[in-house]
DNA sequence: GATTATCCTGACCATATGGTCAAGATCAGA
DNA sequence: TCTGATCTTGACCATATGGTCAGGATAATC
């Protein structure tokens, strides 16, 4: 890489610089869309002139692409905890647990990739073609393993993944009208201990998992 | 109402024109943000001069206000089909066919939903806190009498509701996503027959309809 | 057919925005 | 301390956009 040549101190200045870009641009790109998004705001919420924006990323579509891929790549590290799990209760549920985690920690990157997908995915669209589609195949043989083996009731993994997701993204997409909803309050620990138990409770309960599983969660 | 002052003829242009313009509006709203839309591209959409836009709605914000507000009226008739049943197999199940019909003949509808929402909904604030709080505890409390009456699981109603709203949504709002997915087609009619029957499968069996009115959908 | 109310629209304007640049500041290595 | 590389930033520019307006077209009324 020839950013080793780059000397220490340099080098830690930039990292934190575009770091700290690349947090305040999620944040607007969340609240104000992309179109909405202005780079002076950016800056100010990064606390930063403008002009050095332009000197980390190009252009605005640049410092865009790198936050839709930043939240891609979380995306896909929540999805790994679906593999290391020998059944459905034990696999689906902890990527819910993982998903909701994401949705309560990172609303600003779930609600970048709505948006993004929502306009017809402009800049990601060939991971979609390639990653998504592969790792959403993938898991599809794996859950019809488990329909094969008896182990729940033969949905079609497609649309319950679709569910999952959509539930799972809900509450960081939609976080403004849950806590409308919610007395004008976020979500206290406990409401959210009780949404992601209501959400694999339903789900694997759903899909034919037997309540002996169930009770575990 | 003073338009009934107006002529017959002058009324229906105006009509006809807010009806176009509308349309335009919520397609290019969806497709590009409230920010990224132009009142230049609406009006090429709606085949009209874009000052004469500005003729039928003083600004972009008037024009936008007026294209949530009719979405919202279409989700709270959709919200009707709840009502006139008897359990939750029934009004549940009619309640996601409803909502899975919205999503597919109206995705455009539901992108500017959810990205008012997800914007913390600047312009529909009131009524989410005023309608759309009403109408959920309503619902909640038909809910939990079905609950007392042994209908269903004691699952909590709020999760519930949003698990029905978020993945019948998703169709409308992911669709692109769900299109690459699909091989870069549509979703068939048939395909649209297993999503509506997959999603009410799960989510009345996770919430313990019987398996005896499960057979029916 | 003359008058009035409504509708239509090309031309125009003020402003906001993405992006540039040149000059200066800071740092690393010799 | 000197030199080159990297980083910083205020000032500036071209363009796009929301919105205005005056004058013309069309429809309704008498």
């Amino acid at each position: 890489m020839s950013s080793n040549i780059r000397p220490l101190k340099k080098q830690k200045i930039r990292q934190e610089n575009e770091k700290t870009i690349l947090d305040a641009a999620e944040k607007v790109f969340a609240e104000a869309g992309y179109g909405g998004a202005t780079m002076q705001l950016i800056a100010d919420v990064a606390g930063l002139p403008k002009a050095n924006l332009h000197y980390y990323f190009p252009t605005k579509e640049a410092l865009y692409r790198q936050v839709v891929q930043n939240i891609f790549d979380v995306w896909l590290q929540a999805a790994a905890v679906f593999d290391n799990a020998t059944g459905p209760a034990e696999a689906l549920g902890a990527y819910i647990d993982a998903k909701m985690e994401i949705s309560r920690r990172h609303p600003a990157g779930s609600k970048v990739w709505a948006s993004e997908v929502m306009h017809r995915a402009p800049v990601i669209q060939d991971y979609l073609e390639t990653t998504l589609v592969d790792w959403t195949n993938d898991r599809i043989k794996v859950i019809q393993s488990w329909v094969e083996a008896g182990l729940m009731d033969a949905v079609d993994p497609r649309h319950l993944l679709y569910m999952i997701w959509a539930t799972t993204q809900h509450y960081a997409d939609f976080n403004h009208q849950i806590e409308t909803l919610n007395d004008a309050q976020p979500l206290s620990d406990a409401q959210w201990q009780n949404a992601k138990r209501s959400v694999k409770r339903i789900i694997l309960k759903g899909i034919g998992v037997p309540e002996s599983e169930l009770s575990k969660l």
